[in-house]
DNA sequence: AATCGATGTATCAACCCGATACATCGAAAT
DNA sequence: ATTTCGATGTATCGGGTTGATACATCGATT
């Protein structure tokens, strides 16, 4: 699940493993504050699968690939070694810096595509992605999500009439319950605009859009 | 976590593994599906801590509190209305029933009276277990989780209105900031019948040991 | 009688979190 | 000017959680 997190922030822009924590904690607001015990196992899960690559060293910006000295395998100690043996004049900080591969991009889309829409976890973090996802998989994701909050829906009116709950248990699931109806309401309205903006559009990269609805907001795409 | 969630269910009534799990998930409603591979460890954990004790072999050792028909029309089928209506003794199945110890009440209560309210599960799991805490511990649960609300409050509208998101983030903070102002409007109401409520009644976590039967479900003041 | 689903206990790999360690840099404090 | 301190940056470790899986018994249907 981190996995599509990291993916999809390299997809859009390269950047080391501080960054995407930081990106992570402003600007997605998902994963209020993800563990470096979680992060850097991921993205050298990542490296050894392939779907990402580092090109160490460099800030920012596009260039400035130093050709690496070939040590740059993760080891136990490779790090100090590193360190120890390139004192370069341009290397300010020990920093890696990850770039999505070809690879990763397809793992990326499978991953977004999944089924395993389970928690609100994992459904915000596709909704936050969502852009890269064709209009009918982005309205079968909103509709999936939909059906997932109208089952607890169920069961939590079943255990709100049936049980006997103290005051407090009492108040905790009727104010589930309510949110979970806040949740459906609002998936209501996203699966709404996505039927009136994207049913004349049948691709969202090539093709005429033929619609003149007073759209609010457009749906953009990705930049670079 | 889990500690908390065992010892509050033993707490009111012996019982075995899988029933907890049942509780959890059908009464609680918190821990939507634990994971029988955190429950068992849990309860070996708590076993070998000495906060609870197995009294092995015996469903019904002590009669069954389980309430004839009427009250478990609601249940989710009709299974275990048929179960219930059976409760045999003679049952050579294996099962480990748990009873808590007096240590565990202890262990309890420190972990109910616990400042680490920080996600919505330790807090949904305290105030399901509310009861047990002094007004004063209750009115302290919270206002602490009040001013958490507060302060993501705080967060996500810097995030939602200060960076550019697309229009599934945007709409995604969006919705994740009128939860939060949702649920802060709610605690204000509890914390509202709290102040209200709280004076009369004096009760709980004191050193009597007589004064109320047995029964596990026993709140009978506040207006809800 | 055989199968199937519910009940019941238990373990495993994989994952995630919180804490911790180590190291460098910039800036404020002394 | 030097020290201190906080932010940046990578990495590991222990412990808890999950989902999958295994094994076994019982009740009911076929």
């Amino acid at each position: 699940m981190l996995d599509l997190a990291i993916l999809g922030l390299l997809f859009e822009q390269e950047m080391h493993g501080y960054e995407i924590r930081r990106r992570l904690r402003d600007e997605l607001g998902l994963f209020a504050n993800i563990s470096f015990g979680s992060l850097y196992p991921a993205l050298s899960k990542l490296e050894r699968a392939g779907a990402v690559a580092v090109t160490s060293e460099g800030p920012t910006g596009a260039g400035s690939i130093i050709p690496s000295t070939g040590s740059l395998s993760g080891e136990r100690a490779g790090l100090r070694a590193r360190r120890a043996a390139a004192p370069l004049a341009a290397s300010k900080r020990s920093r890696k810096v990850y770039r999505i591969t070809d690879e990763g991009r397809t793992r990326f889309e499978q991953l977004l595509a999944g089924e395993e829409v389970d928690d609100a976890r994992s459904f915000g973090l596709r909704l936050a992605f969502a852009r890269h996802l064709p209009p009918t998989a982005r309205l079968a994701l909103l509709e999936r999500r939909r059906a997932q909050l109208t089952r607890r829906l169920a069961t939590d009116l079943a255990r709100a009439s049936g049980e006997r709950l103290d005051v407090y248990t009492r108040s905790l699931v009727e104010h589930s319950t309510e949110s979970t109806e806040h949740d459906i309401a609002w998936l209501d309205r996203l699966i709404d605009a996505e039927r009136q903006g994207s049913s004349p559009v049948r691709s969202e990269a090539s093709s005429e859009p033929s619609d003149e609805a007073p759209r609010h907001e457009a749906p953009q795409h990705q930049t670079q």
